[in-house]
DNA sequence: TTTCGTGTTGGACTCGGTGTTCAATAATCG
DNA sequence: CGATTATTGAACACCGAGTCCAACACGAAA
């Protein structure tokens, strides 16, 4: 179930490669041990042993920096929702996403986290929903309903994933599953009206 | 259905509470026209007429101004949501509170809007959170599933908000205030197991 | 291997905002 | 009125962002 990142292919040169590598593989680092706020360009840098001024020749901020990696995971989750067997009346990238937010729960607590930046909670808040839109059936969603459905789900999905992350008592992925999947049947059609 | 305001009671000389009254409109305006990020506390001084050096007698920092006046808004909501009539399996404070956003539609747009800061609408979306869980009939809640309960609901609604202020078309309260009731029902206990 | 092109480096520099201090001043309260 | 307390603005040190550039190092192709 593990889930693989970018391997994007378009650049050539080898240390183009290292250093966007180095810098990625710093941001990680640092938001785990520190948190989105308290990382500064110069600590990514000599985190990454790559020097100030390369940075900037790569992202134009820390921002930018993590835009760009959020594009992989994107991209992953939604190939995984679209080789899932889809079940009606329930969102088919859910037990996927949990998965791999199960295996990778201190990056993702960095993430999500009271100590992360709010900049990156919205980053991963506009993801899910996003997912949810494509993922949900549209037969429930009547006309201008379908948006506010997304945000409605989305949203309550992330702060599901908020609360998960910060219970210190262990669920399963299972758990959570259940529990969204059964509150969310009145706004995912499954109800009659 | 307008709220009133803190008018909180302690200070006691007119100059403190001509300089908060001054910093709270301040960050108010500008929050609607330039957004949060791009407030600094040199502009909020200027606009409200106050020295630089005032403002640090009384916040630690533009985060402090704002949250300081949430405690506002928050007691308000409470007080407004105790005085409602409680409907079984909706909750107490949403026509209240949809009305308020409605009124001030600006003020939230700018609160919640994508030009808005992350810390703002962090700060909003614990409050919903925290509205939820004081006002959601706890017999739904089983032990430790209340606390997830409350950020399913409180994230939903708060990104139901967004979706509203942000959609071009306008929706009445009482639209959001049914829709959110219909696909909250699941997860407020109403509906058999 | 050599050469050419390109990525990298670090240091210096400007710019802007932060947060603090202090003595002079102004307003409030009793 | 007089004592108290808040406000002011200027000066200051500090820090991180972002830019620039000449020297350098490394990778790719010949």
């Amino acid at each position: 179930m593990t889930i693989r990142l970018p391997a994007s292919v378009e650049p050539v040169d080898r240390r183009i490669q290292r250093t966007r590598v180095a810098l990625r593989e710093a941001l990680m680092a640092l938001m785990v041990e520190r948190g989105w706020d308290a990382i500064d360009v110069q600590a990514l840098c000599e985190r990454a042993n790559v020097g100030r001024s390369t940075f900037y020749l790569h992202y134009s901020s820390k921002e930018d920096l993590l835009k760009s990696n959020f594009a992989g995971l994107r991209e992953a989750l939604v190939a995984q929702a679209a080789s899932e067997a889809t079940q009606p009346g329930q969102l088919a990238f859910l037990p996927g996403l949990l998965a791999h937010v199960h295996e990778a729960s201190d990056v993702f607590r960095a993430l999500v986290g009271r100590r992360s930046g709010h900049y990156v909670q919205d980053r991963f808040r506009e993801l899910l929903i996003e997912l949810v839109k494509q993922g949900s059936p549209s037969s429930a969603s009547r006309g201008w309903q379908s948006g506010a459905q997304a945000h409605f789900l989305g949203g309550a999905l992330f702060e599901i994933l908020v609360w998960w992350l910060g219970s210190n008592r262990p669920q399963k992925p299972k758990d959570i599953e259940v529990l969204f999947n059964q509150w969310s049947r009145s706004a995912l059609g499954t109800m009659p009206v």
